[in-house]
DNA sequence: GTCTATATAGCGATAGAC
DNA sequence: GTCTATCGCTATATAGAC
């Protein structure tokens, strides 16, 4: 960015979340120190506290800079859909699942970077992690659940809500757990092209999404 | 068991196992300490040590203890099917599915418990902690994709892998977010009976496996 | 089998020179 | 904006008394 400087490294604070991000996803939160990072980054130990004020605010800075173009990609591309379309459930699944299989292989080291950390991220026991999460995905859900509500009528909001969280469940998994995947599949299930995870997501997760309701509950849709 | 001794602890073995456990689900397996797991067991800090030779063995010790009777639950479950049955799928996916919401019910914490440890299981950074999992899981993953086999054989082994890689990655997202579900939702799901949850997984899952192969491939491709 | 006490190491954070 | 040096703390692990 800035011209003022000789290019010998080429921004400590973008070297910074390159190393923490890299470091998180192959050691966890609480286990990557930032001795380690710093070292990895070629920075400073005191850089940290100078970018970021504390560990706690590197962590939030990593996840803010994949999550906040993810979502805002979902819902461009929720945007662009037509709910109106014989295949509108598949437009806005993919509107979700796209963005971030496309986010993971286009990430420095791919599934095996931001992917594992977004695998766990949802489970994370980090009090502070599942906030700045929380808050970066509840825009999201809310308008994804709404799409979701028309096109699915028969499903009662609990159910839908369910649906929805096994759907981000699924993702989660694929994108998280790609080495388990791959050990307990025998090498039968190679990760190394995700899109093809995504062909195969999208058409169980359709085929799930449109099941009837749950046999012996309320199949209420009260209130469109 | 034992009555030899006076009942003024239970077990220390098992008391730490419990703390362990409990911590461990709330805070992560690095950022809870063995001060805080034997404080909160009630014995001394040297009883670690003693007992299990280190952290990582008590972490193994702590994942084995629950993972070892949900598995061969599930495979007495398994071979109780009928595969000939019309709805065999339903059985089959029910031996999975059942022992886990089971387990995750009456475990002391219930689903802030030991099912906050497995839904981070799958992604866990620990490379010793993926070793046991992955032994434990192995020869029930084999069975299950043998009946799947058997019972979705328009599926070419690839994609029935994936399927039921979704199918865990559902499950585990179930058990181990429940919290962020809640808060996601806001408080339209419940989780406190996880009963509910699986009859919503069960209809959502059998759905999505008898789903058509995927079509042809796709998506997200380069070039966007 | 359980305890106290401690060795050894690494952590996050910051003060202050440049 | 980057550095060195260090403070204060906590961690795991273990030696040795009982």
């Amino acid at each position: 960015m800035s011209e003022t400087e000789t290019k010998e490294h080429v921004d400590t604070r973008e070297s910074l979340l390159d190393a923490a991000e890299s470091l998180f996803s192959e050691h966890g939160l609480a286990a990557a120190s930032l001795r380690a990072i710093t070292q990895q980054a070629g920075v400073n130990l005191a850089a940290v506290s100078y970018h970021f004020g504390s560990k706690e605010g590197l962590v939030r800075a990593v996840f803010s800079r994949r999550l906040k173009p993810l979502n805002d990609e979902r819902k461009e591309m929720l945007e662009a859909c037509d709910l109106t379309a014989a295949d509108a459930l598949e437009q806005v699944l993919r509107a979700f699942l796209v963005p971030a299989v496309r986010m993971i292989r286009d990430a420095p080291e791919g599934v095996h970077g931001f992917g594992r950390l977004m695998g766990r991220v949802f489970s994370e026991p980090n009090e502070e992690v599942r906030r700045v999460v929380f808050a970066e995905f509840k825009e999201t859900v809310d308008r994804f659940m709404a799409a979701f509500r028309v096109l699915l009528p028969h499903l009662s909001p609990e159910e839908l809500t369910w649906r929805f969280h096994f759907v981000a469940g699924s993702m989660a998994h694929t994108i998280g757990c790609g080495q388990m995947l791959e050990e307990l599949s025998g090498g039968v299930c190679r990760f190394a092209n995700v899109d093809d995870a995504l062909a195969y997501l999208e058409s169980f997760l359709s085929a799930g999404l449109r099941a009837p309701a749950a046999a012996g509950r309320p199949q209420c849709s009260q209130g469109d």
